[in-house]
Formats: structure tokens, C-alpha cells, sequence
DNA sequence: ACTCAAGTAGGGGGAAACCCCTGTTTTGTG
DNA sequence: CACAAAACAGGGGTTTCCCCCTACTTGAGT
């Protein structure tokens, strides 16, 4: 297991490359910004790569999109801080092996680094219930485009900060039938579970 | 010269820890928020402590206030991410011996440590070109100013959609504390009494 | 005629936010 | 010291959101 570590926060980095040799793992390469990454990627392939996000030059998703679009083997560990769901979409969109938060690195990196080495892949337990909904960009007007005609008007509603009850009087219907409406919303949208989080995707998105 | 760090990310206290020892410096204690830095400040009064700045419980500003008030020995550098000016002021006002950019803290770590050893204050080189003027102070700041320092707190971490038992947990204490705060500041922004309007105004008004 | 998606509606339950009330402790300042 | 503000903590309550599950109706395909 050949590791390449990038991070642009030099003491982060020491402490990752001490962190993943203890772990009985070797660090092959270590560097400060995506480009360089990169290049040390296609050339050394290593098995895999611990990427952080916020970097000079280029970004660790970037680097990740590039490693997939060149089809190269090496697997792509993104380290970050970043909890924004378009952020993680995006990661895992171009497929990433593994997503973990800086703030629970210590718990999780074993772990990880033994589910990516068996190939499959790993999330952070705690990213869940991390998540946070961003602000809006010009992609996401596309999932909207999944809702169905009442499933539209009731967001709207819910961005006026309306609650179900409100909306079924206004619209004449069940209470439930919204709360159903509000269900299959969350799910088209993919939002986190168990969170009040439609109201403010709502209203980030909507006035 | 005895040392104690705290750092609520892991891998960069690790990275820190190894960096200093490095220096030759003996690294006493560590942690991973400001509770626990300030109790063993108290109690082992090291000569040097060096904190971060985002920690849950208790910040590194607010440990090195109170360092200050109590007119403890421990001198304090903080080591961080925040470029803002009033954060560097009210570091400043309150007495802190050295103030370095993360960033930069690879070159200037070592030269900041022998400079406070003598008793000096080293403030970071790059500070000055990278100092950012904070966001303006209009009308919602205003509304933001009558809030207390705790609730101001509990207001960041609402608009990072954290729940009153995950904000809670947090700082180190109850759910009802939080509670009991959460009121106070709707009170204080004259929010209407819907539900929800506290987490949609946070997250409106941060970030 | 049959299928499928949409819309409708209900039971039941859990989590979270917010309200009321009551206290105590800590801390800063006059 | 005294007093007020702040933080801290608890009981008990309501509403809303969101989940699970099941159903029925209707209209539009191929």
C-alpha cells in the first residue's frame, strides 16, 4: 500500500503522515498543493491518495475528477473540513473512495484506509448529521425539475415559511397529504434525514 | 520550558505536537478544547501555551481572557486560521504573546517560541498584508451587538444547523442551558414566535 | 384493459423547537 | 459587600416536522 498525502496546512500534513505510519501504512509521496498532487499521481500511481480540499492550484476535487476522467487506479481519500452537501455530492459523484471529516479523522482514517484497501467504499459516519445545506448554484435548479406539479407548489409554500397546516388549508387538502408531499420532496432532493432541513434548503433556494 | 497545545483537529494537533518536540521543546499536555486547556493551565501552569482558536466549549480567545483576568504565568500564542482584525484586537488587547497564521506557521513557529521564551511578543509577519476588515457593521449587527458573547455562540453553531443537544454536547453543557439561551436571543431579535424562524435567521444572517 | 405515477388520506411514533414556570451559581461592577 | 446580569439547569407542556406503514382514486400511457 503506497499512500500519497496532500494537504496545503503544513502541520496538518505532518500530523496525517505520522498518523497514517503509525497506522502501518506507507507514505510515499507527501505535497502542499493539487497540482503537484496530480503529477504524483499519474506518475508513482499509488494505491492511494488523502486529499484535502482546500488547496492552492488546484483543489482536491478537482484532482479527484481528473484522477477519474484519466481512469487512473489510484483511489481518492478526500480529508476535509467542508460539510456542504454539494461539496460531498459532487466527491461522490466522481467517485470517491472515501469522505471524512478533519474533526473526526482520529476515529475514522483506520477504518477507512481498511475499506478503501478492500475496494469498497467509506463515508463518514458522522457526515450525516454534519451536512449543511449551501447556497444555491446554477446545477441544482435541475433537481427541482424532478418535482412533480404539487410537489413544486408546496416548496414554494414551505420558502414562505408556511407550515403543513397552513399549506392544507390554503390548498384544501390534508394535513397528512402534505406532510406527504413534504416526504417525497425530501427524497427527490436527497437531503439528510432526520433533520429540519427542507425549510431552509427551501428558503436558500426560493425569494 | 514546558508547553501545552490545544487543538480541536486531531491530525494538526498531532502535527503541532511533532513540530514542536522537534524544536526541542517539551510538550506537556495537549487537548482538544478550551474547558480542558484553561483547568490544565490553571493546574500546571505551563510556561507557554498555544491554542487554537475554534474549539468547542471555550475558544482560544476566551482561554486566553482568561488567563489574563486570573494573571496566570502561562504566556499565550495563538495559532490559527482567523485573519479578522477584531479577533487579532481583542487578542492584542488582552495580552497574547504571539499570533501566527497556521499557513505560516511552519517558518515562524520556532522564531515566535524563542521570542515569547524571552519574554517578548511575536506577532506574525504576514499579518499585517493579510489582516481582513470584518464584515460591516449595519443594522442586523447592530440587532447581533445586544447579544451576549454565549449567545452570540450558540447562534454560530444554530446557523451551522446543529441542534440544541449537539450544541449542548459542545460546549459542555445542558440541553435546557441551550434552551434557555435560544429564547433569550428571539427575545432579544424580536423574531416572531413560528417555529423554525431562529435557524432560518441564523442562517440567513452567518455565512 | 392494465399499469404506473400522482395525488389523496390515515395511524402511530419519535425528535426537535419553542413556550411557560421555577430555581441556582457565577461573574462583573459600582 | 451588594446588586444585577449572565449563565446554568430542571419540570412540564404544545406544536411541527418527519419517519414508518397502509390504503384508495384518478388519469395518462403502450
Amino acid at each position: 500500500m503506497r499512500i500519497l498525502l496532500a494537504d496545503d496546512h503544513p502541520l496538518t500534513l505532518m500530523g496525517t503522515k505520522a498518523f497514517v505510519e503509525a497506522l502501518g501504512y506507507m507514505v510515499e509521496d507527501v505535497c502542499s498543493n493539487g497540482i503537484t498532487a496530480f503529477n504524483l499521481i499519474s506518475t508513482h500511481k499509488p494505491n492511494i491518495a488523502i486529499l484535502d480540499i482546500n488547496m492552492p492550484g488546484m483543489d482536491g476535487l478537482e484532482v479527484l475528477e481528473k484522477v477519474n476522467r484519466h481512469k487512473l487506479p489510484t483511489r481518492v481519500i478526500l480529508l476535509t473540513m467542508h460539510k456542504e452537501m454539494t461539496i460531498f455530492n459532487k466527491a461522490n459523484q466522481w467517485g470517491v473512495a472515501g469522505y471524512i471529516l478533519k474533526e473526526h479523522a482520529q476515529e475514522e482514517l483506520q477504518k477507512c484506509l481498511e475499506v478503501v484497501k478492500r475496494g469498497e467504499q467509506y463515508v463518514s459516519k458522522n457526515l450525516e448529521s454534519d451536512l449543511v445545506i449551501d447556497a444555491p448554484t446554477s446545477d441544482q435548479n435541475y433537481t427541482i425539475e424532478k418535482l412533480t406539479f404539487t410537489e413544486k407548489k408546496i416548496l414554494e409554500l414551505i420558502a414562505q415559511q408556511k407550515t403543513s397546516r397552513q399549506i392544507a388549508d390554503m390548498l384544501f387538502i390534508s394535513e397528512k397529504t402534505v406532510e406527504g408531499h413534504r416526504s417525497s420532496i425530501i427524497q427527490k432532493l436527497e437531503l439528510p434525514k432526520e433533520k429540519n432541513t427542507l425549510l431552509i434548503w427551501a428558503t436558500k433556494h426560493f425569494k
